[in-house]
RNA sequence: GCCGGCGUAGCUCAAUUGGCAGAGCAGCUGACUUGUAAUCAGCAGGUUAUCAGUUCAAGUCUGAUCGCCGGCUCCA
């Protein structure tokens, strides 16, 4: 759940949509009056509430619940709060058979608890809620889904409803089309439609590969990555996918991190692992050498494939994979250098996401969890310094009390699609465990032995995550510097072929991807085809254009001029690209 | 992993109560020679995810397995 975003869409739209649970709490109990009742807040989007129904539910019951749900709305009852003691709250509770409810406010600290009752449907509930349930004038239930009580897998799974309410229908009918837009965006079809990528039953689940196209804007992506990293002073490394299973010993990744790991394998009797995680061969090249105090800050960079299990159910198209290049660094430097390195990282983080055109982000703090490593000097030193850095920057962040990762503190950033949604991507990480498992040192001023700060971060989170939100977040519709095929020739008729041919040439020579499908079909065929595969440019060229040697095109967008020269329009194309808009 | 749904040609989808697996697009072949979002015709394409079972007969019913989809938990 989201705070911020419940707060942007307003709390009396909170308060709308968490009536509209409880309404269809009341009607669920109607239709099936054995039901035990569990939670239902609103979420950032609508509401869900949590039952456990004597059997499954089907769509058709959705149906049904609605239509209970509108009569109830025509009967307009009041929404009323009352309180009763805890111990009261309880009985009344035991005596309905509602267990769930007993069990929330057995956990409460409070000596009263808050009811609120509208027609004959009482819940427990702080509210606050709208006056009566005539207010809810736009509702609908979206999905069924198991949910575990409490959150919990060890616990019962409960059935939940998910449901979204507005104040007018204009707006919901507005939420629903936008949940269509979003379908329509999915990466997973337009990597299909657009023959991208794909993952195969007989490859594996969670295991991508990348089509041509695919691959040639992942290229794009990394010469980009790696140049920019270059000017930022990062140095490049490359690193084993593997390596003997000590390492992970060493590292502490089989302690905390084994059940993400795949099993290793022994080769000539010593076992290896597959990696899960750069660091620690980055540590290693560390360590290979004797470094000083005047080396720092020392920033490697690569673009490392990991693999990770993955439990089967969380798999997601490009989102969530088992095999992923992450586009990891690891920044040592000293304490002194700590807060200047995280704000340079800021910086760099904004500018590459921004070229990509992310310029909403969400930004969070993730302080000391109850679990960690370290000394909790340190960990408020580094806390202190991540917190610093975003206030120097003047960015607003919340701040997850207790969310950071055992071994250190952590700045993650959520990048706003263009639907306005949130994707998990960069991340900033302190790391107060390898260097002290590893040992790694460096000699100071004092001629001395210390410990460096190690950062772990990435940007763009991992190739495949990001291209998949790249792909929605565009629509397919890539910017020229990223579209696989930048300009698709079509001739009028085949006479104009060897024409074709020859501008191609001219396109390859200057490092364009140009396109020339010779297949003999009708020019509106093939201007619909390269439309559809959201090509950004079609060259057109037929006995006018071939007369006078000059081109015609016709951009993705719609945009036309005919008869220009080639040189012209190439030196237009090197402009956008050199943008990279 | 858990709850629920789904799995038919490369893609999108059909196939009465169990009764001969089909269409469009894409592909191939040929004809047409085209001016800004689909030219026409022919051909080919399948162990209906897999494996068991029920039945005279299974795409359809049952069970298991695999995978996918929506969530939960977990996470780049």
């Amino acid at each position: 759940m989201n705070k911020s975003s419940l707060k942007s869409t307003g709390a009396d739209l909170e308060a709308l949509r968490h009536s509209t649970s409880h309404v269809m709490a009341q009607a669920v109990m109607k239709l099936f009056p054995e039901t035990k009742l569990a939670i239902g807040p609103a979420i950032e989007d609508g509401f869900y509430y949590d039952f456990e129904i004597g059997r499954s539910l089907t769509p058709e019951d959705l149906i049904k619940i609605e239509k209970e749900m509108a009569r109830e709305i025509v009967a307009d009852h009041k929404f009323e709060s009352y309180e009763l003691s805890k111990q009261e709250a309880i009985e009344y509770f035991k005596k309905h058979n509602q267990p769930y409810k007993v069990e929330l406010i057995e956990s409460l600290s409070e000596d009263k608890v808050s009811l609120y009752k509208h027609g004959g449907f009482v819940d427990l509930c702080k509210g606050p809620h709208v006056k009566s349930a005539g207010e809810i004038k736009a509702f609908k239930l979206l999905k069924i889904a198991g949910a575990y009580w409490r959150g919990d897998e060890k616990n019962k799974m409960l059935q939940r409803i998910y449901g979204t309410a507005f104040h007018s229908s204009k707006e919901l009918d507005e939420y629903l089309e936008n949940l269509e837009e979003a379908r329509k965006r999915d990466h997973r079809k337009i990597g299909k439609d657009l023959d991208l990528f794909s993952i195969q039953d007989s490859i594996g689940p969670g295991l991508v590969l990348w089509h041509p196209k695919g691959a040639l804007i992942r290229k794009e992506i990394e010469d980009f990555w790696k140049n920019e990293h270059l000017k930022a002073g990062y140095e490049l490394v490359n690193t084993p996918h593997m390596a003997l299973l000590d390492l992970w010993q060493t590292s502490g990744h089989l302690g905390f991190y084994r059940d993400n790991m795949f099993a290793p394998m022994e080769i000539d009797e010593f076992k290896y692992e597959i990696k899960p995680m750069n660091c620690p061969f980055h540590i290693a090249i560390y360590k290979n050498t004797m470094h000083s105090y005047r080396d720092f800050p020392i920033r490697w960079a690569e673009l490392g494939t990991v693999y990770r299990y993955e439990r089967r159910g969380v798999l997601h198209g490009l989102i969530r994979v088992r095999g992923f290049t992450q586009d990891d660094a690891h920044i040592f430097c000293l304490d002194s250098q700590l807060e200047s390195e995280i704000m340079n990282i800021i910086d760099f983080v904004m500018h590459i996401l921004s070229t990509f055109g992310f310029k909403n982000y969400d930004v969070c703090l993730s302080t000391r969890p109850e679990k960690y490593v370290g000394s909790a000097e340190n960990w408020d030193k580094a806390t202190g310094a991540l917190k610093k850095a975003l206030e120097k920057k003047k960015i607003p962040y919340e701040v997850d009390a207790g969310e950071g990762v055992f071994y250190g503190p952590k700045i993650d950033i959520k990048i706003k699609d263009v639907m306005k949604r949130a994707h998990q991507c960069s991340t900033i990480q302190v790391d107060f465990n390898l260097p002290e498992r590893f040992d790694v040192k460096y000699i100071g001023e004092d001629g001395k032995e210390h410990r460096p700060i190690m950062i772990h971060r990435a940007l763009m989170g991992s190739l495949e995550r990001f291209f998949g939100v790249l792909i929605e977040h565009y629509g397919g519709a890539f910017p020229l510097w990223l579209a696989p095929v930048q300009v698709e020739i079509i001739t009028v008729s085949d006479k104009h072929n060897e024409y074709a041919l020859k501008i191609k040439d001219v396109f390859c020579r200057n490092g364009l991807r140009a396109n020339f499908n010779i297949r003999n079909e009708k020019m509106g065929a093939k201007i619909r085809e390269a439309q559809m595969q959201k090509t950004p440019y079609m060259v057109i060229v037929g006995d006018s254009e071939v007369e006078k040697n000059l081109i015609s095109f016709r951009a993705r967008s719609g945009e036309k001029q005919n008869d220009i020269g080639l040189d012209d329009f190439i030196g237009k194309l090197k402009e956008e690209i050199k943008n990279k808009k």
